[in-house]
DNA sequence: TCTTTTGTTATATATAGGTTAGCACACATA
DNA sequence: TATGTGTGCTAACCTATATATAACAAAAGA
């Protein structure tokens, strides 16, 4: 899987990391099972620190989205606690929707990107 | 309206006010015209510095919800411009869906749930 | 066995962001 | 005139982020 970063952009490396991996394994690039780069080959490709690529693995292992493995590296295992992720999802979905309903974004349109965005992952 | 500061919260303490005062709006417990107390008053009685509301007042200004006013101190004032504000919301969900379909969130369970945060708010 | 690679931990350094403090200015209001 | 306002500036402190370097034990392969 290609991962790329935007060393411009205002959001840290380890976050972009996480947020991409995420997005291969709702987008299907990633399956389960399927193994991601060691934290030493993952920096060299895309030229960071060690630590940074340690630091994402340790935040997606700990969320539940990988296992680290000293023999096979980081496995994709998805962990699935639905409470606390339906939780996460009310609390980052909150402010989001107040800003855009202060905005006139209407509860309609907020389901059509909805399934716009659903559209974009192969299962859901 | 009465702010509120988690000081062991990890979300930066200008980003709880941006979030309360959005949310206030939304909830229609603040609406256009209302003002809000000057940077002085408002550090006083939460008990923060004077800059850090300054930061927040500043971004809410800049993303169009009050305006600033050196007779009438801050005044709610929503500036709508939905194409950005549909983009934002559309970049912000994105990442919080991958991660809730990666947990077997299923796309009605986001509905029912978009649903349930827009009857918080009063209009919309 | 020996070597290599793995995740993990530790220390040190540099940069950026968040918060506080104090001071100053121009403007508005009373 | 006196006070309160938003705004700008500098300085200090702490934390977060990212880097570099080093070392460790466990596992894999030769």
């Amino acid at each position: 899987m290609l991962i790329e970063i935007d060393f411009n952009s205002d959001e840290a490396i380890y976050v972009q990391l996480q947020h991409q991996i995420i997005m291969g394994i709702a987008t299907e690039v990633l399956h389960e099972g399927d193994t991601l780069p060691s934290v030493r080959q993952l920096a060299d490709t895309v030229g960071i620190n060690m630590h940074t690529v340690n630091k994402a693995y340790s935040i997606l292992k700990q969320q539940g989205f990988i296992q680290l493995d000293r023999r096979k590296g980081a496995v994709i295992a998805i962990d699935i606690n639905k409470i606390h992720a339906h939780e996460e999802l009310k609390r980052e979905l909150r402010i989001a929707l107040a800003k855009g309903c202060c905005k006139n974004i209407s509860r309609e349109e907020v389901h059509e990107l909805v399934d716009e965005l659903f559209d974009e992952y192969t299962f859901g």
